[in-house]
DNA sequence: CGAGACCGGGTAACTAGCCT
DNA sequence: AGGCTAGTTACCCGGTCTCG
């Protein structure tokens, strides 16, 4: 297996947290991946083959070979064909919006193909430039030419809605809404508004997100001793609450996913920076 | 039987639709 | 954009369950 993330370009840099790359052999029995939310929105590419995606148990669908993927607020389960080779873009919480016509809020808890967000023909040519391109390095080019020409405006990121994103990751969440709005020039529904148009999910939920990829980055580095001090030091307020979380967002409750090595694997290949 | 893991219900906080 | 309000979700705290 092979994992690496790169920088972004300056000029893209405050809108991209980083792009990776995954390479994978094609395994007799490729396992199942849980994929946790991590209030980033990703656009990828599959260059090796296709990856499902299952929709319940049994079912599942094929994930577009070009693709976005909105915040996420439950877990995703994918599955290799045969030999994974993907390249995608990581964007911030708010960095994607300014990229697109359509409300973002329309592509949360789903893949959706980049033709059905840009130019049927320019989307089409992006990705035939990607599949041929020889290395990661051109493929970097050819993505950052293709968003800055989308670029409209660079400095149209709200700094409410930044500095509010800020506020909830410094916090692991924990502030409330309330609270921060207190601190700003903008009313609790203007901030929502806000939210709605920029993320695509609102304050809370992605303090939520936060809260949790902090406690499941403490339960990954540290080998806790017991899970409650887990619940209290990733700011939650008690045990109930933390194990509740973790269900609606993992899957799984978290004994049973500190207990399971391939769900450790997974989730830090994709929630690593 | 004690400590940690987990569940459920009432209330406070949040969200979203609608009106101005 | 701001304000009101109904419906929804999270918080808090009570409890039970499990295992040594």
């Amino acid at each position: 297996m092979n994992y690496q993330t790169l920088q972004p370009h300056a000029d893209l840099a405050s809108l991209i947290k980083c792009y990776w790359t995954l390479e994978i052999p094609a395994q007799m029995e490729a396992p199942k991946q849980r994929i946790v939310p991590d209030g980033c929105i990703e656009m990828a590419f599959i260059l090796g083959d296709d990856i499902k995606r299952y929709t319940s148990d049994t079912n599942f669908i094929i994930q577009p070979r070009a693709m976005v993927i909105g915040q996420i607020t439950q877990p995703f389960f994918i599955e290799p064909t045969g030999h994974v080779n993907s390249f995608a873009i990581r964007f911030y919480p708010y960095g994607f919006a300014n990229f697109i016509k359509i409300p973002i809020k329309e592509l949360a808890n789903k893949e959706t193909p980049i033709s059905a967000l840009f130019d049927k023909k320019e989307a089409e040519a992006l990705t035939q430039k990607i599949v041929n391109a020889p290395n990661t390095g051109v493929r970097i080019t050819i993505v950052e030419d293709f968003l800055l020409s989308k670029l409209k405006d660079a400095s149209t990121i709200d700094r409410i809605v930044k500095s509010t994103i800020d506020t909830l990751f410094l916090t692991k969440g924990s502030t409330s809404i309330d609270v921060i709005v207190k601190d700003q020039s903008t009313r609790r529904r203007n901030l929502e508004r806000k939210f709605s148009k920029q993320v695509g999910i609102s304050p809370k939920r992605l303090g939520k997100v936060f809260r949790l990829q902090a406690a499941l980055k403490m339960m990954l580095l540290k080998h806790p001793e017991n899970l409650t001090q887990i619940a209290y030091e990733s700011e939650y307020y008690d045990q109930a609450h933390f194990i509740k979380d973790f269900k609606e967002l993992t899957g799984t409750n978290p004994k049973e996913f500190l207990s399971d090595d391939q769900m450790i694997l997974s989730s830090l290949i994709y929630s690593k920076d």
